[in-house]
DNA sequence: AGGGTTATTATGTGCGTACATATTATACTT
DNA sequence: AAGTATAATATGTACGCACATAATAACCCT
């Protein structure tokens, strides 16, 4: 046994990995225990452990204590995706972001949006609309609701300069949120407002977010036709 | 100072969650070093380290040597993304799956799939569309390019019975792969395979997988009028 | 000033020990 | 045989120490 060893979790981690990857350790077995793997390797259990924490959490591996630890049988892959602000969604990509308010005025929400965020019908909310544009071309109608009562300050916000994306990651963190993907048809107005014929498969995005149980935005966003969202696993 | 003593990883992680979220700390804002606040909870220097480094790999903190630590000024949010087996997606959702071959043969790749896998135009591969199901209806119509090479023993698997998805899962794990979401118009044989209108908008993934810079596979998964893809930030 | 070298410092990580906790296996009781 | 208390065990984590590493600050020389 002339092993190099691995003393560092980083090595331990990446060699777990091939071992599972070349099947010496297959789907649903289970492998050897902290302290036989740290004297294998040569290192220390808290390095050993850190590695498999790390491959847990990334799925690769199942853990429980008594039980051991074991090869996932159906590793549920997890796909990383960043969700950075529209701007620098747009300009990260090389391309000069633009910004166009169309309207923004307070009022009650509809049903939905009470129900999707929680909120009373006769609550004081903001509802905006908006255009961002890419290299001048239309990219995404954004259509938003805002519980003003969650960001007070919003309503003082000149909407037309900062957009109430940005405005609401700057001011009004929010503690959790849910996204949901979609293909659905242009309507007549965001057909004309995003330069696509009518009834095109449009991509949307619906976000949600919440400061501890408490509903502070749902936004619509709609894609200019071709858009992709792309994400690695 | 009657502070109760912080002296598990987890109470620090939401105790600096807490100050970054009611702004007592603020975006761009430097926060105590690692001993300062070690001493201020009344822990060791290593539990502060564990918070603090998930906060940084969940996008809360910038953290650099010697620089310090501060709050991220733009939090790139991270949505996390779980892809299971499209017959465990079905059957989680307590619906009974279906699958139906359509056609597997042997052809040599198209242009475009050359480029995505990185593979040459005489590789040997194997093309297989098929139909999965959900309580009996139209779900999603797959559309896929398997290198051989990478994964030999398909050609002798009975593709009838079990997915190529499934199938691949199982015994040809990737290291990385990308997924891409879209909206498309369903093509006339896409919309009758589906039950949709011709031109219906439709929800695309497209998933390409490698081991190791060897592509395995591209997966075209166009789903049935409707499909949601939901996550949570 | 300018450019390059050297100290300083905050985070990153490894190690050994100790104890906590969840879960399983065993012994025991009825 | 069934249920219950008890022991055994693998992982989870806290701690203190040491050293590695990267980035900055200070210094020096010209």
């Amino acid at each position: 046994m002339s092993t190099t060893e691995l003393t560092n979790w980083q090595s331990v981690h990446d060699e777990v990995l091939r071992r599972i990857h070349t099947r010496e350790w297959k789907p649903g077995q289970q492998i050897p225990k902290e302290v036989e793997l740290a004297s294998e390797l040569g290192c220390a259990r808290a390095t050993v452990n850190r590695a498999l924490r790390e491959l847990a959490t990334a799925g690769f591996l199942d853990r429980r204590r008594k039980a051991g630890t074991r090869v996932t049988l159906h590793p549920v892959r997890k796909a990383k995706l960043d969700i950075p602000v529209i701007r620098l969604e747009i300009e990260g990509r090389g391309q000069r972001y633009g910004y166009s308010l169309i309207s923004a005025e307070r009022a009650a929400p509809p049903h939905d949006i009470c129900g999707r965020l929680g909120v009373l019908p006769d609550a004081d909310m903001l509802h905006v609309t908006s255009l961002h544009l890419a290299d001048g071309k239309p990219y995404m109608f954004e259509n938003r609701w805002v519980a003003i009562a969650a960001a007070p300050s919003i309503a003082d916000a000149d909407l037309s300069i900062i957009s109430a994306n940005e405005w609401l990651v700057l001011h009004a963190p929010y503690t959790h949120g849910e996204m949901a993907f979609s293909a659905i048809a242009a309507s007549n107005s965001e057909a004309e407002m995003l330069g696509a014929a009518p009834h095109a498969p449009l991509f949307l995005i619906e976000r949600t977010t919440w400061e501890n149980d408490h509903g502070i935005t749902y936004a619509r966003l709609v894609f200019a036709p071709g858009h992709r969202v792309q994400s690695v696993i």
